[in-house]
DNA sequence: TATATTCCTACTATTCAGATAGGAATATAG
DNA sequence: CTATATTCCTATCTGAATAGTAGGAATATA
C-alpha cells in the first residue's frame, strides 16, 4: 500500500547522482549505468524533472543534465510532484463532491489530513538531505 | 499520487455504515445498497474485514454482518493494513537490502520516516471519528 | 561532415485494480 | 424436508496504468 512507482525511486536517485556533482554535468547514459536504471526510461524522467525546472540540459555534443538548484534548496515534495503530480488519497481532496459519493463524503477530511501530513513531511526534507543519508 | 484504493474506501464506508447500527447486523447487500458499492465486489472486502476481526458474521437466513468492537477503538490504520496490507512506501522498507538496488540504498531511510508519519497518522484517529465527520 | 547528445512520438508488454459470474456451504422458517 | 436467504469460495474478464523499448528528429561540437 502507497508503494511509491519506479519513475519516482529513480528521479530522486538521477538528481542525487547530479547532486555529488558540483559544477560538472552528466549525460543521461551516465547517470544510466552509475544509478543502474534503464537508459531510455531516464529520458523521459529527466525531461519531466526539466520541465519542472529542478535540472537544466545542454543539447549536442558534450551536452547534458546540471542542476538548476543547491540541493539544499530542493525539497522532496518538489522531485515527487514533478514526477507524480500532486499528493492525492482520494480524487475529491481538492473539491468537494469530486469524488464517486457525492458532497456526502464524510471521510473527506480525513484524507485531507492525510494529504496534509504527507505534504508536509515531503516538503521538510531536502535533496541534500536524503542524498546523504 | 499515493491513491487510496477503491476497495479500501469501500471498507471504510462499509465500517461505517456498521457502526451506524450499534447492535443490529447488515447483510452484504443491504450495505452495498446504501454505500452504492458493488453489491458482489463489496462480499470481498468483507471477507477481509472479518479475517482481520473487525466485523463478524453470521451465514445463513437472517445472517449478516456486524461490528466485532466499539467502533471507537478501532482505528483507522487497521482497516487499511486489513484491505490493503501494510504501508510500504518501497519494498526495501521492512528489510534492507530488498529493494533493486541493493544494501547502498540511500533514501530508504527516507522513506522508513515517511512510512512511520503517515501510521502514525492513521493510527490516531478511529473509525467514530471518521464515520462521524 | 561525423558524432554525441537531448528531445519527441509511438509502440509493446506486463501487471493490477475493479468488477462480474456461478455456485457451494450453511442457517432459518415453514 | 423443502424453499429461501444468506455468507463464502473460486474463476474469469476488462480496462488502465506502469515499466520499458524503438526509432529517429533536432541540435550542438569538433
Amino acid at each position: 500500500m502507497f508503494a511509491v512507482s519506479a519513475r519516482t525511486q529513480y528521479a530522486i536517485r538521477a538528481m542525487s547522482c547530479l547532486a555529488k556533482r558540483p559544477d560538472r554535468s552528466a549525460t543521461a547514459a551516465e547517470i544510466a549505468l552509475a544509478e543502474s536504471i534503464p537508459a531510455k526510461y531516464l529520458e523521459g524522467i529527466l525531461s519531466r524533472l526539466k520541465a519542472s525546472g529542478l535540472i537544466e540540459s545542454e543539447r549536442g555534443k558534450n551536452g547534458g543534465y546540471s542542476m538548476a538548484k543547491d540541493p539544499a534548496a530542493i525539497s522532496m515534495l518538489e522531485i515527487v510532484e514533478a514526477i507524480d503530480g500532486r499528493i492525492k488519497p482520494v480524487t475529491c481532496v481538492d473539491a468537494p463532491g469530486a469524488c464517486a459519493f457525492g458532497g456526502d463524503c464524510h471521510p473527506r477530511n480525513f484524507w485531507i489530513g492525510l494529504k496534509a501530513t504527507i505534504d508536509a513531511y515531503l516538503a521538510e526534507r531536502t535533496l541534500k538531505d536524503v542524498s546523504e543519508g
